[in-house]
DNA sequence: TTGAAAGCGCTACCAG
DNA sequence: CTGGTAGCGCTTTCAA
């Protein structure tokens, strides 16, 4: 497309000096005069002359870039996180490039292995890795967000999985109900877990058996959604409540309950985890578990930059901080006493 | 956090050849013997050397990477096109990389100027510019998708919004409507304007005169597809079916006809542009007009590989692509006769 | 089949 | 304040 591009040395010789020269002031070093700057900067702009950046990073190993890794682009979730890492990249001078994986492992090793995973400055990684081996690999510093690793030697950001799932089942039974079931996908993740357990363990607390019949589990997938309310509902006991474990599974719920002409709130029950467009729909809305999400991706984005600045020497254990989680009352929750 | 990385130099100090042997070996050259091949490979296992792609890139000036700039990362059309883009672009061995801009120029030009800007081998670009000229200084393999402007010297991949909307108008002309509203943005873009052209045509053509008073404008958002809709629902003469002409106007429209209490495909129809998760949630479902939004990615990244590919003298005058359009008929709009 | 050496474009150190 | 120069890690002639 272009011939040659201009270089340093082009500029150089035009302007009379050393490529040294025109370096410190494509740099804004001092210790070049007002004079020669000038001279420099004006031959810079005839020429339209651009530093290649690769070249410059060739030398100083830095290239003010960062990644975020996110296992799909489609979901809101990972959206809002992305924007959050974004705007405090923006502002420290990196830039941001977002890489979506599709939840395939050997997709994220690839993009680590590649051009720009090797040559970022640092990554937000939301793995799709389920060992901390995978990630312990990774010499580079490294945020993971949402899903975390013991002895994985990065820091993370998390948010608190146990209790949005333990409040919000707390919730239905604060409102009587009893017969709570709960739909979710695959454990592969604390995430999942996490809120199983915080789940399973408000109803142990209230003298709740948890009945296995209630707790369905599938694909976190709308589709799955969808199908394990309509299994749940048309059981022969059926739950009184239903506490959907991620933003699609709830959003298959709603369809689930519409579908089959029950009333939200009245005949059924339901929370979701994490806000999505159809939760605040349909009317009345559904209780979720909101999750600061966009929050999340600043946390990331701004250890991370502190981490690439700090010498390497003052890093200390790796440490994962959780950001707390809030229950959105709407009216899908029914009193039932 | 990584001490020196270890490079071809070492790779070849240990295997005893010269780093010319070793960078054959490491592109699978041919004329290496067998011996050192084996030899030479087993050394790169043993310290687990990883070539730097950059300092590759810098001699033979690619990187195997691509872009795709696109306005908003939360709108499910632009995922869309970078979800068919991806797909090619892994297939012909490049990685994308994603970036959103917020429709916000400065941050494209930034972007462009950056690191990754100058570094990728071509762009896909959903452009924020508004002038022909901008697009023209870029001066690498670049595809423009969605929104077109002539003489910007690059190819494009466009869809048909012209007939799009003209369909969709006819469609409520030939169930008999004749107070005909069409809601929109800004008309910065081509596509823009093209739908606002193909609805005007339609009622010409049928005899219709067009009503100022229905056609409002906002701004391209869920908020203004709202306060569009309602203020054409309260109006003394309010009509009888709307345009919504785009995904996020449409979901303001559904949220406001819900509000009012009117019943779609009953008291007010309705047609959208692009699919949208409510359109397709509420019943009767809502008809829109369908566009293939990851065949556009999938065209984009197509043609920008074979550009990539392609000797520069090869390069004819530049070509736009223009994929049809589907109007997917469901029960918005009612029969009036 | 292999190696030596000249870059790619830029930075940074050392002299002057 | 300015210039010379040695790399950064790799590719690619040109010779051997």
């Amino acid at each position: 497309m272009t011939n040659r591009s201009i270089t340093i040395k082009d500029v150089a010789k035009k302007a009379n000096v050393s490529v040294a020269t025109v370096s410190r002031v494509i740099n804004g070093l001092d210790r070049v005069s007002d004079a020669t700057r000038k001279r420099v900067l004006k031959i810079i702009q005839e020429l339209n002359f651009v530093p290649n950046t690769m070249a410059a990073s060739m030398v100083n190993k830095k290239t003010k870039m960062l990644s975020v890794v996110v296992p799909e682009i489609q979901n809101p979730f990972y959206t809002a996180v992305i924007e959050g890492t974004v705007e405090v990249a923006k502002r420290e001078g990196f830039f941001t490039l977002v890489l979506s994986t599709n939840g395939d492992e050997s997709e994220e090793e690839d993009f680590l292995e590649s051009f720009l995973g090797k040559n970022v400055d640092g990554i937000i990684l939301i793995g799709s890795h389920k060992e901390a081996e995978f990630y312990r690999g990774i010499q580079k510093p490294t945020i993971l967000v949402d899903r975390y690793f013991n002895d994985c030697d990065h820091d993370g950001v998390m948010i608190d999985n146990y209790r949005g799932a333990y409040e919000a089942t707390k919730h239905f039974i604060e409102y009587g109900h009893e017969r709570i079931a709960m739909i979710d996908g695959e454990h592969d993740f604390n995430d999942g877990k996490d809120r199983f357990w915080g789940y399973r363990q408000a109803m142990l607390e209230s003298g709740l058996a948890p009945d296995p019949d209630c707790h369905k589990q599938g694909r976190w997938t709308e589709a799955d959604g969808y199908r394990l309310t309509i299994e749940l509902l048309q059981s022969k006991r059926p739950p009184t409540a239903i506490f959907a474990a991620n933003n699609v599974l709830c959003k298959g719920a709603i369809r689930a309950i519409r579908d089959l002409n029950l009333r939200m709130g009245e005949d059924i029950s339901l929370i979701g985890f994490d806000e999505n467009e159809l939760a605040q729909f349909v009317q009345p809305q559904v209780t979720v578990v909101r999750r600061p999400t966009r929050e999340m991706g600043v946390q990331a984005a701004e250890m991370l930059v502190r981490k690439i600045r700090e010498v390497p020497m003052e890093q200390g254990n790796p440490k994962c901080v959780v950001l707390g989680v809030e229950l959105l009352k709407h009216g899908s929750v029914k009193k039932l006493k």
